[in-house]
DNA sequence: ACTGACTCGGTTTTT
DNA sequence: CCGAGTCAGT
């Protein structure tokens, strides 16, 4: 299966009257669009113009009269990707883009039929979309009614479990032994259907069900599924790498019928497995689809040959791969650089100071990009930037729609839309806090469970009644009368509208107010943007739709900034400067895949490693640490085995201790490793507390150049003694930030809320009384 | 019903 | 080291 050539000889060349969505297509870019026919499957390499070709290949559909914008299903995995796809289509096409209905995620799509046909799976086509939050809420309380032990039972792993069932297609009734005995002694298939009961009556459904329910519907209900499979006369799957198996299954059984259907993937970018995503899928594709066409896209148009060869030959050591040649045309450009650094906060000093050269050199910040394997990893950079003023923004950490505060406010909007959404209200009965216990809320639970009814009905039910004290009686009352009053207002106002009155209303702007913390701060800025976020919806069930399914891109991007972020979120994205931070064994590849899961996890992690090096264009930067510190404590850590990975032809080594070239490359191989007495025991990582860190430490200070006062790292400023003349509430002055006023005080660390750049944390050492 | 001490766990996260 | 979540005490 490897031996297709690159350019098969039956393409069309490049003609004239082409029309315009093949001009400056390259060979098999131009056989991906108009091999139309029977099923396709795509090999994208990183940087080859997958998305060119794809959005060419569908105006190429339509354009051509064989389908109607409504007759393609094209499915992505994000939002973003498939916006992203809509726009360029959109520019080809025109507003034929609009009557695209069935081009969106696998979860918003299957949200949309599931809609149609909910009650086949014992569902209304109102349900509600739980995320992970809700989930464990309601596992949480399964579990307790079955009366196991908490602790030894995480609802967490139930949940995981649950999750893993879905995405591999499997109902309760499906599983295994072997699933069935998975937790706590066997009552994993018993939790199952449980909680499918329990979604049941809360007439909602979690992610993985959007999938599996369709699958189901599909499997057994062959009027709906002959109607899709002629509905949909071509298929198109973006990152078919990062399927999992039931989205596989689904999409398997709606191309049955006309086998139109177009994979575009890159087995080597395969990172989801941990999610589900079975690489399987992209490597069985010619044995599922008997006849398909093979297409590879090589031709790299991103990177330069340095840094291409340097990801090539790493990725080359993986086996299991349908195997790709990417080349360009480009010029050679600089060698991969690797340099090896003291510890963490001098690696965030340095491409500190690389990314002030790139300003000196008037290169856009946007251009530049720092990416880490964990999240742990952006703290020090963070600290390093916050102080020198480096423009920043760290992409992650949580989510706009995922923040508890914002949670709460959508669960209000929910109770008002479903009054029958018992999470949302149960979420939102003591916040802000009104004086109703757990106490109260078991007693409405109980009666609304005895006369069956939600727990807003019991709410009102219970007025009159004398189940409880009076006191929170009333409180319920009035709670129940906010809620009626606000679903009065619906039809009076848009939901931006009502989303600001209920903020007021309920108080939960106010407890905000009340809370003078810097959190709270943030937290009441985030609660401002929500109406602005609303403003472009109709009704409030297609925001809350629309939020369940689809993360809010953080906005802002004002200024000019770098990026720092995953590997996993730069996937598809592209940078002219990358910065690899901590390519370290034990940071990455991360421990827990050098432990378990063996080599398929180690492949998974040097696919990271190549996905990384390919998203940059010009130039990209390995960065490995001697010491890290993580979760306290100080480790000593060799040099990721992915850097020797690279052929020597194509890195420059450097190291900090003003050495000369790959000094530092020969001192960490074996015997020349200063800290071969801290790394017997375990080669992979040593922690270094006690003696051995005071060891290093002195050694540190032979080899390390000494820093100058004005770059002093954390780790020098260690011990540093608070400021006596500082206090909570006292304006002050700072170089880059300005006027503010201090928050909080926690030893040298204050946190400043500024005037024009807000929210930050600074050393008590660069601020002045004002 | 709220507070503070204490334990535990701690990659990645497109939906 | 740090935060979320639990639990005992007021």
């Amino acid at each position: 299966m490897n031996d297709l050539p690159a350019s098969p000889p039956d393409i069309p060349s490049p003609d004239p009257s082409d029309p315009p969505y093949l001009r400056g297509l390259n060979g098999p870019q131009r056989q991906a669009v108009l091999t139309t026919e029977g099923p396709v499957l795509m090999l994208a390499g990183a940087g080859t113009g997958k998305t060119a070709a794809l959005t060419a290949r569908l105006a190429h559909i339509i354009a051509t009269r064989r389908a109607w914008p409504s007759e393609i299903l094209a499915v992505t995995f994000t939002n973003k990707a498939a916006r992203e796809m809509r726009e360029r289509i959109g520019r080809m096409i025109g507003d034929a883009v609009e009557g695209m209905p069935w081009l969106g995620t696998f979860h918003s799509i299957c949200a949309k039929m599931l809609r149609r046909h909910a009650e086949l799976v014992g569902l209304q086509s109102n349900f509600t979309i739980l995320d992970t939050d809700d989930q464990l809420r309601v596992l949480k309380q399964l579990i307790q009614a079955d009366g196991l032990d908490e602790k030894r039972w995480p609802a967490r792993q139930l949940a995981g479990l649950i999750d893993k069932w879905k995405n591999r297609g499997l109902t309760p009734a499906d599983l295994d032994a072997a699933d069935r005995e998975a937790y706590a002694d066997g009552k994993g298939q018993h939790f199952y259907a449980l909680y499918q009961a329990r979604l049941k009556t809360l007439n909602a459904c979690d992610f993985g069900d959007l999938l599996l329910h369709m699958l189901v519907i599909l499997k057994t209900h062959r009027d709906v599924l002959e109607h899709y499979q002629q509905r949909f006369k071509y298929i198109l799957v973006d990152e078919y790498q990062d399927t999992n198996a039931s989205q596989y299954l689904w999409l398997r059984l709606l191309a049955q019928a006309r086998k139109n259907i177009c994979c575009v993937g890159d087995d080597d970018q395969s990172i989801y497995s941990w999610r589900g995503a079975e690489v399987a899928n992209i490597l069985r594709f010619e044995k599922d689809f008997p006849g398909a066409t093979v297409i590879r896209l090589e031709q790299n148009y991103r990177s330069t040959p340095q840094i291409l060869a340097a990801a090539s030959a790493l990725i080359a050591q993986n086996s299991d791969r349908l195997g790709k040649t990417l080349w360009t045309e480009l010029d050679a450009g600089d060698k991969v650089r690797v340099v090896g650094v003291w510890d963490g906060p001098e690696e965030a000093r340095r491409i500190g100071e690389e990314l002030e050269d790139l300003q000196r050199q008037n290169i856009s910040l946007d251009r530049a990009a720092i990416l880490v394997r964990a999240q742990f990893q952006t703290a020090d950079f963070e600290e390093r930037f916050t102080r020198i003023g480096m423009p920043y923004r760290i992409h992650g950490g949580r989510r706009f729609w995922d923040r508890a505060h914002t949670r709460d406010v959508t669960a209000y909007l929910r109770v008002v839309d479903q009054p029958a959404d018992d999470l949302a209200f149960e979420r939102i009965v003591n916040t802000p806090k009104r004086g109703l216990g757990d106490k109260s809320v078991a007693t409405l639970s109980q009666i609304a469970r005895g006369q069956r009814i939600s727990l807003s009905s019991a709410a009102t039910f219970v007025a009159n009644t004398d189940e409880l004290p009076q006191r929170a009686r009333s409180t319920l009352a009035r709670l129940t009368g906010d809620f009626e009053r606000w679903r009065e207002k619906r039809d009076q106002l848009s939901p931006s509208e009502l989303a600001e009155l209920v903020m007021e209303e309920s108080g939960y702007i106010a407890m905000l107010k009340a809370d003078r913390s810097i959190e709270a701060a943030g937290r009441l800025e985030d609660l401002q943007q929500i109406p602005r976020l609303m403003e472009e919806y109709e009704t409030l069930e297609a925001f809350l739709e629309h939020i369940s399914l689809v993360t809010a891109a953080d906005q802002e991007a004002t200024q000019e900034q770098v990026t720092i972020m995953t590997i996993h979120a730069a996937k598809g994205l592209e940078f002219d400067h990358v910065f690899l931070a901590g390519w370290e064994d034990g940071v990455f590849p991360s421990q827990r895949a050098m432990d378990e899961g063996g080599t398929a996890s180690l492949e998974e992690e040097r696919r990271l490693a190549y996905v990384a090096i390919t998203r940059a264009r010009q130039r990209a930067s390995i960065y490995h640490a001697a010491n890290r510190r993580i979760y306290g404590q100080w480790m000593s850590s060799i040099p990721s085995r992915f850097i020797a990975e690279i052929p020597p032809e194509h890195v420059e080594s450097e190291n900090s201790f003003g050495g000369g070239q790959s000094l530092w490359r020969a001192n960490w191989s074996a015997q020349g490793d200063p800290f071969a007495h801290v790394a017997e025991r375990n080669p992979a990582r040593t922690m270094t507390r006690g003696p051995a860190w005071q060891r290093a430490v002195a050694q540190s200070s032979t080899i390390t150049r000494a820093p100058a006062p004005s770059e002093k790292g954390p780790a020098a400023s260690v011990g540093a003694k608070p400021r006596s003349d500082l206090a909570i509430g006292m304006r002050v002055f700072h170089e880059k930030f300005g006027y503010g006023e201090i928050m909080d005080i926690d030893g040298n660390k204050l946190e400043v809320e500024f005037d024009q750049a807000g929210p930050k944390r600074v050393l008590d050492g660069f601020v002045r009384a004002a």
